[in-house]
DNA sequence: GTGTTTGCAAAGTGTTTGCAATTTA
DNA sequence: TAAATTGCAAACACTTTGCAAACAC
């Protein structure tokens, strides 16, 4: 039988997580952090507040929708999400909170990440000492090409 | 006294810019239109639907908010003006239509136009023979510099 | 037990739409 | 006069909020 190798054992990797962000482990809040991080094969999630939703109502979560857009709030506060505004229309939460950028097919709506790293931005202006560069977003904007 | 010089005179600058964009050239749309592109000393201008409105009311045109908002949306059909959507909230109207990115500053919510010239972009993906790039989006997002 | 979180329904914001009256070409 | 545009109010999509009941610690 194996023992357990540290003094406290986590057995809800959810939980953990969530109470590693300082939030209070509700069957909702990991409910909602398991879809949202350990679905297998998913790199990072573009999820709305709606689609979370439903897919937790499918897999049988007791949860409102108001709580999923309270949930997904707290989340991104907490750093664990981060909010993408693309068109108008209801915003995306996505999993990948590490500097990167966005492929968005505005055929589909499909929004695609860009690793950071490959993507290189010069020409940016210098700005005044008292303000300081809280993010850089890119956004290549594709669709089906016209003929 | 001076001659016209052209066979067809065209004394008001925002219906002959109408006319060309194939709007039609009602009262309304000459104010707007006026409005937006013939405020002296704007290079190029950021307006959400609410505050057009609120310009032209205070300006003694007589227009809806709902025509605003059509105005708005026909005017960028019809490239006129283009849309921007930085965060939640009213989406902004710019005036700039050429290439160019945006600087937006999270503290005050105010958008600046940046050159499309200086900035450049390197490292993008290739992309699927069947789509092409629509546009690439730069907004850097400033803010206050903390403590 | 105490403070936090939840769910509901209601309110809120931003935007679009149906349709009769008006205006434009 | 025919077709397009306007204005209003109502509908709409998305999101937030007030508050009582339920829950976590």
């Amino acid at each position: 039988m194996k023992q357990s190798p540290s003094p406290t054992p986590d057995p809800d990797l959810a939980a953990s997580r969530l109470r590693a962000a300082g939030l209070r482990s509700t069957r909702q809040r990991k409910a909602l952090a398991a879809l949202l991080f350990d679905s297998v094969g998913q790199e990072c999630r573009h999820v709305t507040a709606e689609a979370l939703h439903t897919e937790a109502v499918k897999a049988g979560i007791q949860v409102s929708l108001a709580t999923v857009y309270n949930t997904l709030h707290q989340f991104t506060l907490a750093g664990l999400l981060r909010e993408v505004v693309v068109d108008a229309g209801p915003s995306c939460f996505d999993t990948n909170t590490r500097d990167h950028h966005h492929l968005y097919n505005e055929d589909t709506g499909e929004l695609t990440d860009l690793p950071a790293r490959r993507i290189r931005i010069t020409g940016l202006p210098r700005l005044p000492a008292a303000a300081e560069v809280s993010r850089v977003d890119v956004f290549v904007r594709v669709r089906r090409r016209t003929k």
